[in-house]
DNA sequence: GATGAATGAGTGTTCATTCAT
DNA sequence: GATGAATGAACACTCATTCAT
């Protein structure tokens, strides 16, 4: 791992615990093992640390959502009695390789605190949180309802509440406290419970 | 109002909107337009203002709560055709004294910046956004199900996804940026459908 | 005790531990229990308190020159084969009222830490340890000399060793660390040792 | 000369005249000339200053001790009529390299003015003033009498005396007010006095 | 006699940053 | 790539003092 590598790892825990102006340079440099000075190779300034961690979790994004859209994409079928399963496998990928995936989910957690001043990371934390998924999950059941599997005028209210249950969730067990697997089951847990109870009918 | 009043309103805007540690004591006197010697006569340190607006906090909640009970205590009855009202008027009462209430929708944006480093206002933040709302909303439903209102089992379910649609709107109208008219409005807007369709069934 | 007598007690025992500077008017007010305004009643300022002490302290030793005086004035008798006693009554006068005495022995601590940068204190200091005690002693042995109870030569030395043993005897014991009973019973071994071996011979 | 010596430097200038909590880091850094942020390059804080001097003193004086124990530790020799001359070696070389070298001698008025309310430096202060001059003197003319220079019996006395006599000296001349040429000169004419006069008999 | 409220100057210390090496 | 040395501005906090009540 890279000395920037280093830099951007630890700065992000700090930053996502303290705050980024709680969080000096010294701190990041201690952490590391490297003189403050050195950390001045590496960024142009202590913004600049900040820039490059949203500008790779742009980036870690825009790469997730490409994948999703490919799963997506593909026409709906039924197999046999079960409903089609891109629901399932898009959620069990959104959880794995974002919500429990510790860059994106502690970028999350920066956001959650600086999004209050900041308004370009307000706005990637509306998308990231309530845009986005909301959208994944309109096109996967719109998808599901063309193709029969539903009926249209559902729609609406079945992405609703299926996203406001997994939202509160995500607030309540991954945005809360330090991201400990205790909390990760617990996360896991009340999205099955929700999962059979709503597929059940 | 006094000085002392003057320097907690003052701290807890700018400690809910940057974190409390990247606040001054400059920035707060400069603000309220004293010297920062004369904040110290008020305050034995930038920490106890931050505790007394917790013990402000928990005491102006300790009373809201002393509300609710109050209110749903009374036993439940249909009138007319209609669903007994205490739902909405609780819920309207929770919205305009504790969620648009400004000193507590500021006090809430705080403990959602500090809770990932200050386990005091972790736990206040999980009991007054999470624990509380669902009991709240259980007590509710529970006593319209003693009252032949609803099915016995319907009532886990309908507390828990009216509890997580209820918080998914407050994370995304009421403590992400400022808290406009618009955010309220929209949050209003949201709650009704989310009400009308309910109670339509 | 007044309240002025207070503060001023409770100054020199934080004066002659800590040093003037090092001591705040908000330590004192604090030992006192008054509020600091309330010492500006009493003190014109800090400055004040010192000056006061130092003058208290002027009277206080004038009173026991006076006092010394008025024993040594008398003129040297031979009682039997004893040496004339006023040796010691000065001597076990001058420690108790002057050197085993709270507030004097706390005055020459301060003045001990003071007289570096203070030329007043310095001139005290130097007056109350060095000069006046030599003089004392310088009298009482010229009277037993000029009684012919010792040889008008040996005065000199005889005056420069007492004084220079009870000199360092002082220093290393009573004014050094806190003035303990411990210290003040060395103290006293040390001298009547000194005195037995002297007047033996 | 580097910026953390000097620092050293002026701090035990101000330091052994105003006392450690009398000086500000501001008094330091003016007269080093120096900006306070680079003080605290060289030193972790104020207390590290002091506890750099209290270092550096130890570290001496355990060089003059070992140096003293060299010169001591030669047989005692009778040159012609004149006694063995290691007494006055080792007083003049304790008067060049402590009580009139610079730094010693500051360190010994920092000591005199901190031991009231420091026990590490009270304890250093009563070792070095007191005890290991004592044990100096005692060591020398033990030599002195197994050499069968002086009646064994004698010793004890004369080392009190002799170790009284220079304290006192020690005390007013060069720890009273500034170490003036005028105060060095009036010591060293007093100790020749009370060495001429004892060396004689 | 005593206090509540205020203040300007000063305390020790940390901040992000620079730059020559 | 990394560091030693430096800096001006800011940090939380304490200082002695004032003054109306």
């Amino acid at each position: 791992m890279s000395t920037r590598d280093k830099i951007m790892d630890v700065a992000l825990n700090m930053f996502s615990e303290r705050g980024y102006e709680a969080v000096s340079i010294r701190d990041i440099c201690g952490e590391v093992g490297i003189k403050e000075s050195t950390l001045y190779y590496h960024f142009k300034n202590k913004k600049d640390i900040l820039d490059s961690l949203i500008e790779k979790f742009r980036s870690h994004i825009d790469g997730l959502l490409a994948h999703v859209d490919e799963i997506t994409d593909k026409p709906a079928q039924k197999k046999g009695k079960n409903v089609d399963p891109s629901v399932q496998i898009v959620d069990s990928y959104m959880i794995d390789s974002y919500l429990f995936d510790p860059f994106c989910n502690l970028m999350l957690r920066l956001m959650m605190i600086e999004q209050f001043h900041n308004e370009e990371l307000r706005e990637l934390y509306e998308k990231t949180l309530f845009t986005d998924p909301y959208e994944i999950q309109m096109n996967i059941y719109k998808r599901l309802a063309s193709a029969g599997m539903m009926p249209e005028e559902d729609v609406e209210w079945v992405v609703k509440e299926s996203h406001s249950y997994m939202t509160m969730l995500t607030f309540k067990y991954l945005l809360n406290g330090d991201l400990t697997d205790k909390r990760k089951k617990a996360y896991c847990k009340e999205v099955h419970e929700y999962m059979t109870r709503r597929f059940k009918a």
